[in-house]
DNA sequence: CAATTCGGGATCTGC
DNA sequence: TCCCGAATTG
């Protein structure tokens, strides 16, 4: 067994092998843009099970998106079926799993729901009912972030997270309200974790007995908090022998705002010692022309570990500025030179149309309607977050939790009961930390407000019923064996046998949510009643039990993604238009960053290491385009209604002069920046007025060739006036304009 | 409770 | 400019 060498280890080039067998000490994988990263991560599972024979059961892996762990866990199967018993999961969820284990010791509910910033508010402002009303989303934020620094309450830092003289007596009630529910919210998922490993040494040996292998994806994504809960984890300093390898990417890191912080993979070293560094480099996504420009870009940021992308792949087309005179022009562009391509047989799916705000898509939209060009918005539609869901969600929730203040406000009258404010408050009060529905029955209240408590306890009631504690079994596995799964994909339920999709059209039905939104699906024409659909039917697989109830809704709130979007909008053919943020991980073969423009990207007042986050934004932009790159830039954009003068981002400055095409009409900023074109003539006189019109340098539009640029003008022997164009589609003609003046038009006069 | 008006604010968005 | 939430009004 000794040179057994398993196949999938001959596809591997030669750092990614070094990679895939280090062995001993921690290892920091640094893996830039297109370097076969997910590969690398799952292969070494594959190998570590198969080569080194370590119990699958020992491995953790954590991503930060589900989606990339359901990618993990799939490659991972397939190099290896073991793989199936590792832990291949975000951070989140396992972050879930372990304080339902070890809820009482992590001091919350086993029966736990996580709220999001929403019901955080709410939370909030229960706790401090003189909050101004607009105050608390803010507050929420400032929250979440120190919980993502690692700081609780008493910390003497909070001012790191902005926490001025009242924050930590805000925090303080509000994590006090919360506990009162039993339930967490997402940064509980993580500090609680840490905060219990740190304090209990029992549960820390478990820990590091059972995990021997940890690896963590796209590591410059995590937060201090995370940082901290690896480094108990892994018991890196207690001598546990737990194998701890990263992998991320510096240059990729563009999470910040949300409490990412990039020092943690700098410094990954510092708190690892004795920590081997792996660099990936081999690229084979891109040409090495949008790679060049990649690193013109990110070689300007100070604060990075350093690498050069190394293309393996050959010589393309250089990627193309234009600049443009309003962002009318820009849509119109990019609908030109798609839709020329298109006639050529070039796909709608191969473009991708990035942006650095969701408005920026509106204009797209506007024109790909009209010019009928199909399209597909990534990332705008958050299912979860409608009203209907929520109301759904809530109620179970409710008999999930009956502590859980946030769900019983939100359906205790709705529709109507006549149960007010002022009813609400006294049945909270009274029931706080307890069952809130018990607590309501007990409540004196005035008589409509009674008899709207008696009905919805009712409902609740035999809502609650329809639920045993444990799977009914009949026939099939035992139940538990979930726990075996710690909340891997359920098994499908016999389709005999009733699953929690049974008991969530009972809470459509026996609510009134159903009967509430048909009405208004009417007169709207909204879609609510057929959400609701959709939100039982994702509950088939799950079954009719209390842990299937659980394990649904950590489903749905740890993974708020995309239900309701299309599962594979990439076998439809049609556009992408996507905001750079939601571009990572992804790769289209033509790609056409849009609203190049000082205020818009970076956005205005950027400065430090915020405008050093704005160009490691724009870096993975252009390392996203495999074949073909494009830059748009306006001189004059419409914002908030305001028509403004715009400068070029100072980012198309550090483009070398030469890395790329520029067609269109320079700033003036720009003048001599770049080379317009490649002719070398030298160029007509421009006292004839249509060698002024068509000079070198212009822009031009042909019916049939599309958009391009005068390369060259020169006068025949004849004195006839004959100019070049190079297309867009990389094409060169050449034109004589006297004759040609109604099909070649220049452009922006 | 529903319809209407008014005013403020406007990034990116994982789990 | 435009959209959302809060306040006002019948």
């Amino acid at each position: 067994m000794t040179d057994f060498s398993p196949q999938y280890l001959d596809v591997l080039n030669e750092e990614q092998l070094a990679a895939v067998t280090h062995e001993g000490k921690s290892l920091l994988i640094l893996a830039g843009a297109g370097t076969g990263k997910t590969r690398v991560v799952t292969t070494k599972i594959a190998w570590l099970i198969q080569h080194k024979h370590v119990d699958p059961y020992s491995i953790l892996a954590v991503t930060f998106t589900k989606k990339a762990a359901n990618e993990m866990k799939e490659r991972a199967i397939a190099l290896e079926p073991k793989a199936a018993w590792s832990q291949i999961r975000t951070f989140h969820s396992w972050g879930a799993n372990f304080l339902r284990r070890y809820a009482d010791e992590a001091g919350v509910s086993k029966n736990f729901t996580v709220y999001d910033e929403d019901d955080m508010a709410t939370v909030l402002f229960d706790a401090i009912p003189s909050l101004p009303k607009k105050e608390a989303p803010h507050i929420v934020k400032k929250i979440s972030l120190a919980k993502d620094y690692g700081l609780t309450p008493t910390s003497k830092n909070l001012e790191l997270v902005g926490g001025d003289g009242v924050f930590a007596e805000q925090y303080a009630l509000y994590q006090e309200r919360l506990r009162l529910t039993g339930n967490v919210d997402f940064g509980d998922l993580i500090l609680l974790p840490y905060l219990t490993l740190k304090n209990n040494e029992a549960i820390r040996r478990d820990i590091h007995f059972r995990y021997r292998v940890i690896m963590v994806d796209e590591y410059q994504d995590s937060n201090i908090a995370q940082s901290l809960l690896l480094q108990e984890l892994s018991g890196i300093n207690e001598n546990s022998g737990t194998y701890v390898c990263v992998v991320g990417d510096d240059d990729q890191s563009i999470y910040r705002f949300r409490g990412a912080e990039v020092r943690n993979i700098l410094e990954f070293k510092n708190q690892f010692a004795g920590t081997d560094l792996i660099r990936l480099v081999q690229n084979y996504r891109s040409t090495p022309e949008i790679l060049y420009c990649a690193d013109c870009v990110v070689s300007n940021n100070e604060g990075r570990l350093g690498k050069t992308l190394v293309a393996a792949r050959g010589k393309g087309k250089k990627p193309t500025l234009v600049f443009l005179p309003n962002q009318d022009d820009e849509t119109q562009f990019c609908a030109d030179i798609i839709e020329q391509q298109h006639k050529k047989g070039v796909p709608y799916s191969d473009w991708a149309i990035l942006y650095r705000t969701n408005a920026q898509s509106l204009g797209f939209e506007t024109n790909f309607l009209h010019s009928k060009i199909p399209y597909a918005i990534v990332g705008t539609l958050k299912f979860y977050e409608r009203e209907e869901i929520k109301d759904a969600l809530a109620w179970i929730s409710l008999v999930a939790n009956p502590r859980d203040v946030v769900a019983f406000r939100r359906i205790v009258n709705k529709p109507a009961r006549g149960v007010g404010p002022a009813s609400q408050d006294k049945i909270v009060e009274a029931g706080l930390g307890q069952n809130l529905v018990e607590s309501a029955k007990k409540m004196k209240l005035p008589k409509k407000a009674s008899e709207g408590i008696a009905e919805f306890c009712k409902i609740f009631d035999e809502l609650n019923s329809m639920l045993p504690d444990e799977e009914m079994n009949l026939g099939g596995e035992a139940a538990g064996s979930a726990e075996e799964n710690e909340g891997a994909a359920p098994k499908a339920v016999d389709a005999n046998k009733l699953s929690l999709a049974d008991f969530i059209k009972e809470v459509c039905e026996k609510t009134g949510l159903n009967e509430f939104h048909e009405a208004q699906d009417e007169i709207a024409g909204t879609q609510k009643l057929a959400n609701l659909e959709e939100l039982t039917n994702s509950a088939v697989q799950y079954p009719l039990c209390r842990k299937g109830l659980l394990d649904f809704l950590d489903s749905i709130n740890l993974d708020r993604s995309t239900l309701g979007e299309e599962e594979d909008g990439s076998l439809q053919d049609r556009v992408t238009l996507i905001t750079l943020h939601n571009t990572k991980g992804l790769e289209y073969k033509r790609v056409i960053i849009t609203g190049m423009e000082y205020g818009v990207f970076p956005r205005e007042g950027k400065v430090g290491d915020d405008l050093e986050e704005e160009r490691r934004l724009f870096y993975v932009g252009i390392t996203r385009a495999q074949n073909e790159l494009y830059f748009t830039s306006c001189a004059i954009r419409r914002l908030y209604g305001r028509t403004n003068y715009m400068q070029p981002s100072p980012f198309l400055y550090e483009l070398e002069k030469g890395s790329v095409r520029v067609l269109g009409q320079q700033p003036f900023a720009f003048q001599g920046a770049y080379d317009a074109g490649s002719g070398t003539s030298s160029s007509a006189t421009y006292s004839d007025p249509i060698a002024k019109k068509y000079r070198k340098g212009a822009m031009v539009y042909h019916d049939d060739w599309g958009h391009g640029q005068i390369v060259s003008g020169d006068f025949t022997a004849d004195g006839e006036y004959v100019v070049t164009v190079n297309f867009e589609t990389g094409g060169s003609k050449k034109f004589l304009p006297k004759y040609q003046s109604s099909s070649l038009l220049v452009e922006g006069t």
